[in-house]
DNA sequence: AGTTATTTTTGAACATCGTTCAAAAAAGTA
DNA sequence: TACTTTTTTGAACGATGTTCAAAAATAACT
């Protein structure tokens, strides 16, 4: 049977990526080893690279779902299933913005290793990102263009989505050097409140700019 | 002579810096390889651990050196020699904020491979962060101080203390997630007008907050 | 100056990585 | 069952950070 060889194939690939996750999570980007991952995974450490070309693409496979994870995370955040509608897309824009703000703060705290390793994981050159990956994090950015187009309803989609990154990466930016102890960000006890002030700032000066 | 030993040492150790810089600035921090480095610096490899304890210890007196620089752009951006009443401390507080960011923009830009290495490099657990090198960083951050109190005159120092550092952070998301290709952030063509429009949307937030 | 003691420098050797590939094991085919 | 093809395996390779006994250099002493 010829589609069971490549369904075990694919078994195997995932229980790789499965492990890669798993030591991703409990022992950091700098502590994944491919002995360990072929180990906890129960395969020879060669049977690795006959499921993927490079430990560098199997980590890309772990971030691919890491965006995944946090993609939904922000769109439930959002589009709240039950009755939340203080985070809706309707609530006011800054409603919005601070729900999407506090759960990317929230999602980096409980997954820290795995988000660090998105941003700390670089491609050998030669490599290019897949465009999985370019796409997965698009959708982490569009969440963000309906509540800054009310905020700034004389952007154009264009500048609505160039908008969007900035905020985003602003966001991240205070996240990442703060969950990055060893660089004086803020303390981890304020950064829910310092990205609360933040976005308010930005939110506040966004609507100002079109009264 | 007891001095001329402690004196080549030393020599030895600049040595070993410099070169690190240099194979730092051309090959980034993943290819920064022990021998690469003394063979640059005339030595045998085993030296390195003469002067050093480790290469991350190299690589953190590099950063530190790379801290130091941008703490001097900084500072010259704020405090002009010349003629340059346009950013120095007395004028308006956007136009401060704005010269910073347009300065901590530049210079990521022009010491890209240094100036990532400062968030790249993780030390390994057990090692401590010196003094010295949070020292370089709160220097920083306390440029960006005496313009944030100007627009809230409401906040303590303290406040006014973290809340720069979050200003400051915000900045470096955006550049940081621009630089990085790999990831979807604001094209680098489209990145000094961001931050400007990021500063502006700041400081005009802060500004509302108190009026 | 010559001899010995101390300190410094050296680079071969080691441990640990990612990666490869010939051989073994497994699966398919007749 | 015997043969062919595919897959899996793990020993071996090259690269890298680190160590340490030996060599070279320097200091101290007579």
């Amino acid at each position: 049977m010829t589609t069971n060889r490549e369904a075990k194939r694919a078994q195997l690939r995932q229980r790789l990526i499965e492990a890669a996750e798993i030591e991703l999570r409990e022992k950091g980007l700098k502590g994944l080893k491919a002995r360990d991952v072929t180990a906890r995974a129960g395969c020879a450490l060669g049977a690795l690279y006959n499921v993927v070309d490079d430990l560098d693409m199997l980590i890309l496979e772990v971030n691919l779902r890491t965006l995944i994870q946090m993609g939904e995370a922000l769109n439930a955040a959002v589009s709240p299933k039950g009755s939340r509608p203080s985070s809706g897309q309707d609530a006011s824009p800054d409603a919005v913005m601070q729900a999407l703000a506090a759960t990317y703060t929230d999602f980096a705290i409980e997954n820290h290793n795995k988000w660090l390793a998105l941003f700390e994981h670089r491609l050998p050159k030669g490599h290019e990102v897949p465009d999985s990956y370019k796409q997965a994090h698009s959708a982490l950015i569009e969440v963000i263009v309906p509540p800054l187009a009310r905020l700034r309803p004389d952007l154009s989609t264009d500048e609505l989505m160039l908008r969007a990154r900035t905020t985003f990466a602003a966001v991240h930016g205070v996240v990442h050097l703060s969950l990055q102890a060893q660089f004086v960000g803020v303390p981890i006890a304020n950064l829910k409140a310092e990205v609360k002030a933040l976005v308010e700032a930005m939110t506040r000066g966004a609507a100002l700019a079109t009264p």
